[in-house]
Order: C-alpha cells, then sequence, then structure tokens
DNA sequence: TATTGTTATACTCTATAACTATA
DNA sequence: TATAGTTATAGAGTATAACAATA
C-alpha cells in the first residue's frame, strides 16, 4: 500500500506521523521536496546554475536566430583568424569530428569562410566574413546583456573570485 | 591566400606582423589561443567548469556503474519516499516524459519500486528498494568524495558563498 | 475537462572509428 | 607513418504532442 508518502523525518524523527498530504482526491499541496545534500553540494548547484544561465543565454540569443555554441565558434574565429579546425576543437575541448557539422553550417550560411593552406593543403583556415562579423557583433552585444544581468546577481564584488573559482575548477578538477 | 593566421593584435596594433607560427610543414606552434571576453564572462566559465566537473564525477560514478543524473533520480526518491513522477520531474525541472525511461530503467534494474495509490489509480508513487538504498550509499560516498575534491580548489573559506551565488543564478536569473 | 504517466518521435550535442587526402 | 578533416553511426539527454486511464 502507498497512500501518503512519508516526509524525511531527520530532524524530528517522529517516524510515520508526517505524511505528504494530499486533499482527499490525491493532488499535493505544495509540501516541499527534500534535496537531501544535493541542496549544498557544489556539483548538483553548478549544475543547476549553468542549465539556468544557459538556458537564459539561449533565449536572449535566439532572437538573433543563433545559439550559444555558435556563440563561442565565432568568437574564437574572429579572436585567431585563420585558426584550423583541429586548434579549435581543442580550444573549446570538443573532438573534431563535432566541429565538422558546425563549420558546414558556419560556412553555408555565409558567416565564416574556409580555405586550404598554401603551405599544407590537408589544413583549412578560417575566418569571418564581413556577415559573420556583423552577427558575431550582435551576439555579442546580446551576451554583454547576459553577463549584466549575471553581474547583478553576483555583485560586482564577489564577481572576480567567483569567475577565478570558476576556472580553477575547469583547470584542476582532477 | 591564407598562409599564416594574423594574431589578434589589439594590444599592440602591429597589425599583420604577428603571425601564427607553423613550422615548414604547417604544424603549429603552441601559440595561445585568444579566448577574447570569453576569457572573463561568467556565462562561459560557468560552462567550462560545469562540464569539467560532470565529467569528472562521471569518471567517478561508472566506476559503480552509475551515470550522475541517476544519482540525482536517485537522491529524490531516497530523501522523498513516495513521491510521483510529476513531482520527481518537476523537483529537477525535466519533463516527466523524460523521466518515464529513466526510472523504468531503476525498477527493472530492481532499484525503485513503484506502486499506484490507493486514492489516485493514475499516481504512482516511487520508493527505492534496499538494493537501491544500497546503490544510492555508494553513490553517495562517491559524491562526498568529488566534493572533497572541488572543496579544495575552492578553499573552505569561499566556499559557502560560492553556493549561494550559484543557487541565486539558478533561481533569479530571467 | 483536467491530470498522471506513456508512447512516438525528433532534435541537439557529443564521441568513436574508419576513411581520404595530404604530408 | 602521421595528421587534418570527413563520414557513418551511435548514444545520452531532452522536449513536444497525442494518447489512455483515471479523476
Amino acid at each position: 500500500m502507498c497512500r501518503f508518502r512519508k516526509r524525511d523525518t531527520r530532524v524530528h524523527g517522529t517516524n510515520g506521523t508526517g505524511g505528504r498530504r494530499r486533499g482527499k482526491n490525491g493532488e499535493a499541496f505544495g509540501l516541499p521536496v527534500n534535496f537531501g545534500p544535493l541542496a549544498y553540494w557544489v556539483g548538483f548547484n553548478l549544475r543547476m546554475a549553468q542549465e539556468a544561465a544557459f538556458q537564459a543565454f539561449s533565449r536572449h540569443s535566439q532572437e538573433i536566430g543563433e545559439s550559444p555554441g555558435r556563440f563561442a565558434t565565432l568568437t574564437l574565429i574572429g579572436r585567431n583568424p585563420g585558426i584550423s579546425q583541429t586548434e579549435l576543437s581543442l580550444a573549446n575541448g570538443r573532438d573534431k569530428s563535432s566541429l565538422t557539422p558546425v563549420v558546414e553550417d558556419l560556412v553555408r550560411r555565409g558567416l565564416v569562410e574556409r580555405k586550404r593552406m598554401d603551405n599544407d593543403r590537408r589544413t583549412y583556415c578560417l575566418n569571418l566574413t564581413p556577415a559573420g562579423k556583423k552577427v558575431l557583433t550582435s551576439m555579442t552585444r546580446c551576451a554583454r546583456r547576459h553577463e549584466r544581468n549575471l553581474d547583478q546577481l553576483i555583485g560586482e564584488r564577489d564577481r572576480k573570485k567567483f569567475v577565478r573559482i570558476l576556472k580553477k575548477i575547469a583547470a584542476e578538477i582532477e
């Protein structure tokens, strides 16, 4: 039988008395969910924060028809003219094969131009087209707005340290 | 023509002189990639840190044959005995349809038991089996190890504030 | 009519391995 | 042999919409 859901009773130990209340038709009354150790663990909260921030940025960037992933790619190409696909894939930590369809899409839409290197015909070098630069500019504007929102939540005083910790985790965890 | 990749020259403005050096066979010499504003933006660093931490935890939890996602699900069921699938999906912010195959898998492997509610035959209530509790225990041990690694990077002094900021982002961004 | 959970389906992002063309 | 990039393919994780059973 499973009529009521027992609440976690670690604090008071009133075994079996604290049921998840439901109406006579079984609907929950919004008894809060117990997250246990997830509530204070870094890993879980890191994931939740990242997902929320990513979704918010997704919504913003949808307005100009690009995805967050495209934004990082365009920025890296813009900042490193002539970068190769392998270098690019190393820079954002993905396999080169994952980059192929992305670059293909950017080329097809006229945002990126791809030329063979003169002295190594295996290698492509990537550059933004004028159209690509324009898209990058508006995505950057969009990202700055997003960053301002984040800054307001974090507070200017803590921001630097916060980013420093994030970098440290990215670089040094295992 | 695209023989050398021009380096971003914002600092010195030596237009065209700083090429990405390559050997005569075209291999790069490890000129560092310029990340531009990505280097200090919260959004990008949040993503990088989360991915690194997630992967590290994935490797740990693979040793006991579970994925990070399963861990959150098991914890929530363990902490909220009798929780329904809809409540569960709300608690970790996914659609209920995404939960179906997960719960199915956990039930099939004997970690979770699923019963219809007496007073609402539409609703399932979920509970851990003894086997499920055992798996949760070893996953929790594994997660605590991971958390200790993160704590070492963050530092005990900054940890609380760091988590507080993460929670704030997750709850309040947009 | 509304809600719980399932199904069918599809999309995004990613990786591995085998391949090609060049070196 | 080794490297740059492509292809074929697969897997994880997610969502939407239509649906059946129940309320």
